[in-house]
DNA sequence: TTGTTTACTTACTACTAAGTAAGTAACTTG
DNA sequence: CAAGTTACTTACTTAGTAGTAAGTAAACAA
């Protein structure tokens, strides 16, 4: 990949994060990077090929990331987890499926499936990583596991939006009460 | 308000849910309501004010709703107040938060000013209902209610959105857990 | 009855969006 | 060294977008 491919899609994952995939423009990209709008059509012929491609480097980040922290305790993973969101809540970002879900209906449907999948890769490391972490007694909680990977991954979602609205607070707000009624 | 004007917000406020404030046009309002887009400006001068409309009336709403609810124990005020969500999730809609606190940084201030105020006012609900609702043994939960009413509110949120994205299930199963949770 | 307001329409402007066709300079490969 | 490929630019099209100025028919008010 060329150093302006890479800087295309690092810029575009800024923007649909700070201002929604619908909301950014071509403008938005070719202006800082110092380009003509037709470069970006060169690498990404269609708006929504950008916005797989997007997607895609975020799956390859978490599958990183994942593999990374396989080894380490699963209270410990959760927290590397929460890392990840609250890096992005200090940099004023929301992440990819908060912005990409309200947009849904207007995506084209190869974007859809995309972010399908990558609702259902980051669903199924949480539910692993809550069973897994209950049945080593890193984590106390009720119900199914799948469950509760729900709820906690709706929180950290929601926790980004809110604190867009309420300020920063609301973040640190909901990750510390969340980690601490899984008695992680 | 005339009968146009009323049907203009109300479809506004359905084409912000499902396709978000920046991705609806006037031709959206204009060519159902079988009217001009100049009649959309005639009532609304931007879409701004047409969107702080949205917003207003959502308040509006949200005050009817719980003075209404206001003799009902706790817990019944809580599902009421779900029931709301799960009534969106068959419509296919976010709530409006769920889709304004993304676009935030390309509103208006006058709208965000707006959405901060709506955001407090469910907000402070909640946690009046929370901590109420503890007192009178209606709910368990440990720490601080506005901590625990953020919480609650951010699931709620975050269960439309997933909802879209991996089916409505989603929300019923976030929804289960979060009132077993409170020991509703 | 005349003047004013209400609720629009007609016809338009100024602008921005994504996307494309053709050209070009530099690098790579046989 | 020639041919092709890569990574663009130039210049453009098409199709929207929000918004506006001027006109109008009907209802209402003095």
């Amino acid at each position: 990949m060329t150093e302006t491919k890479d800087k295309i899609v690092s810029l575009a994952d800024k923007l649909i994060r700070v201002k929604g995939f619908n909301a950014f423009s071509y403008k938005d990209i070719s202006e800082p990077l110092q380009v003509k709008n037709a470069a970006i059509h060169y690498h990404f012929p269609t708006k929504s090929e950008l916005g797989l491609e997007v997607v895609e480097k975020e799956m390859r980040t978490l599958a990183e990331n994942t593999a990374k922290w396989k080894k380490l305790p699963e209270d410990e993973q959760l927290s590397k987890f929460c890392g990840v969101f609250r890096k992005h809540c200090n940099q004023g970002n929301v992440c990819l499926m908060g912005s990409l879900a309200p947009d849904y209906e207007t995506l084209s449907p190869e974007m859809q499936e995309k972010v399908q999948q990558m609702a259902s890769a980051i669903l199924s490391w949480m539910t692993h990583c809550l069973e897994q972490g209950r049945k080593h007694k890193r984590f106390r909680f009720k119900g199914d596991a799948g469950d509760r990977a729900l709820l906690v991954i709706s929180n950290l979602q929601s926790s980004l939006l809110l604190s867009r609205v309420l300020g920063p607070s609301a973040f640190s707000r909901i990750s510390r009460r969340l980690l601490e009624d899984l008695g992680a």
